[in-house]
DNA sequence: TTGTAGGCGTTATCAA
DNA sequence: TTGATAACGCCTACAA
């Protein structure tokens, strides 16, 4: 009764009351070894059994519906195909964050392409990301894609000493051997700024991100950039600290109204979308007139952007189009071997609409 | 050298070249077997174990950072603590779609308190989701949420034949052992077409979703319900077929405008908002005024109704709610052991906006 | 060309 | 209270 497995009752039994079969079965079944079946079965080692033997086992595979198991697969050594997502977020909507959405449609739309599972691992907070970091590296998934961490997180160190292949999504700060995909904020920025420089523009304000972001920090510097390639002065009465939410334009517009009218700039640009909703919102409230009194651009781009009054330019970046690349980036860490440590930062393109215009003549 | 795995070279080894370290090193450094170590570490088991032991071992999983493997745990039959969302589309967007976005976010939120991974199956329509039904199931989670399948997949017998836990969402279709969780379409529909009924319409049309989704008849059944309970004849020519989509709102509002005068209806139930988007397109466009010449009311609500000329009255559900009943029913069978078959049907709240009014007094 | 045997990391069942 | 030992399902030397 030892090898009572092998036998055509145990096959029976297993059918009826366990979920699914095993090799073993498919095995006993075909009359070959567990070894054989696995050859015939997986990757590209069919070639060393002979075609009847073959043909027996894919037969009998079939018949008896038998489907590998990836955890025991996985537990062997071969990879999950199953790409793991990290975010931590204290936002009640992940799905319609102007942000996290399209990336995350990227994701699942790469991941589709390449039959890859999508593991979502959602924390509050990166303190509690950090926590579970073990949690995402128990074999659950072949690597992992971090979402935006703030430039402060010990969590990317402590992947960064461990094996498991990763990269940083929506964050592009220069650290060796660390893998990233991120629009290319300073240029971008760089971009805009340029764009209302041409207009006419001489003194341009700019409404900041979290100055934990390393985005912000890239997206000023674009700012100042621009200024020094045109020998603009980098005057830090103009510059308001804030954060990537739509109260913060708002404020600042506030504050940027109180200035002297000798000191008030005409035109302004905001770090993002929701920056500039804010804004325009607390433009019109006061009765300045956009772009007659005061030019607005921005660098993101979503529909609520180019329905507001005026439209907005603004810089479009395609998040999705991160979402993918990060996707296939890690792809290639993993399956290719390609060594990390690559930065990967995409362009955007400025979508001139009707919140621009050359300054009010003096 | 046999045991060479149980040394401190292979401690040190294992540390430095390979991702994570094993309960074996955990049991070597700390002198006991290895099931010591996982009757410390996991479960409820630390009670059999001696307190010097137990907390020698606790002391050296620490400082060697071991953290359990999740698949090695899986093979092993413990639950892998990972839910999987089966989802089928064919939309460039699955954040921003007023279903699946909000649903996703319940899921997310749930699964997140119930320190639950989600896995996304994501495919591109059924046929290809019933032919990988068995990645589903290759032990990478432990129950799977399928959302919304057509009425006519095979996915669903598929799955009921199988052993493997798990639940429909957004459909509540009656099959015997069939778990679900969805809104209750019947009655959500009877109650806003009772509130047209109310303000005194008597020719009332009714929108439907895609004929091969189980919700659409459940809503035409909710519509003829209130209607006979009224009194009121069902009239076919008063039914227009459609999809859940923009266009077929703005299609058939076209057709029922062709009606003669004297068969056409003082008010339209919209099946769900984004048909009810199209029609109130449609009837703006050929300057039908909303609510004066026709009311208008929908089932389902999002942002984008709220803020529409006239607003619409709309029954408000929670899709993030249905999202979060199914991952705690889905856990409970998983986890409690709970009996599959249940129906959870959960209820909308009328919100009353401008878009409905009495009918005209001919 | 195929089979045997050992290992992947964990848990469960015995026995000590 | 603890330790061997045998699963779990698969993969891969190595041997035949």
């Amino acid at each position: 009764m030892k090898p009572i497995s092998e036998t055509g009752f145990i096959v029976w039994f297993r059918r009826e009351s366990m979920a699914s079969i095993s090799i073993r079965e498919v095995a006993a079944r075909a009359g070959v070894s567990r070894a054989t079946v696995s050859r015939v079965l997986n990757g590209n080692t069919e070639a060393l059994v002979a075609e009847p033997t073959r043909s027996r086992v894919r037969q009998v595979a079939i018949e008896l519906g038998y489907h590998p198991s990836a955890v025991a697969r996985g537990l062997a050594g071969k990879p999950m195909n199953t790409v793991g997502v990290v975010m931590a977020y204290d936002l009640p909507s992940v799905t319609s964050d102007p942000f996290l959405g399209p990336v995350l449609d990227g994701i699942l739309e790469a991941n589709k392409r390449h039959h890859q599972k999508t593991v979502l691992f959602t924390e509050d907070n990166w303190q509690s990301a950090f926590a579970n970091l073990p949690i995402y590296c128990d074999g659950h998934c072949d690597g992992l894609l971090l979402i935006a961490p703030r430039t402060d997180s010990e969590i990317i160190p402590a992947l960064l000493r461990g094996s498991r292949p990763f990269l940083l999504l929506g964050d592009s700060r220069e650290v060796p051997g660390l893998s990233c995909v991120d629009i290319d904020n300073g240029n971008i920025a760089r971009e805009v700024v340029e764009h209302l420089i041409a207009q006419g523009h001489r003194r341009i304000a700019i409404f900041c991100g979290n100055a934990d972001f390393t985005s912000s920090a890239q997206r000023l510097q674009g700012y100042r950039d621009a200024l020094e390639a045109s020998g603009l002065p980098y005057d830090e009465s103009l510059v308001f600290p804030g954060e990537y939410w739509e109260w913060s334009g708002y404020e600042n517009a506030e504050k940027l109204l109180r200035l002297p009218a000798e000191q008030r700039p005409t035109a302004l640009f905001c770090s993002n979308g929701r920056i500039a909703l804010g804004a325009l919102r607390a433009l019109t409230d006061r009765g300045v007139l956009v772009p007659q009194e005061l030019s607005l651009a921005c660098l993101g781009d979503n529909m609520e952007i180019a329905s507001t009054q005026p439209p907005l330019t603004a810089a479009h970046v395609s998040l999705r189009q991160v979402g993918e690349r990060a996707v296939e980036t890690l792809l290639g860490q993993i399956h290719a071997g390609l060594p990390s440590g690559s930065r990967t930062l995409l362009p955007a393109e400025l979508v001139l609409r009707e919140s621009v215009a050359p300054p009010p003549s003096r």
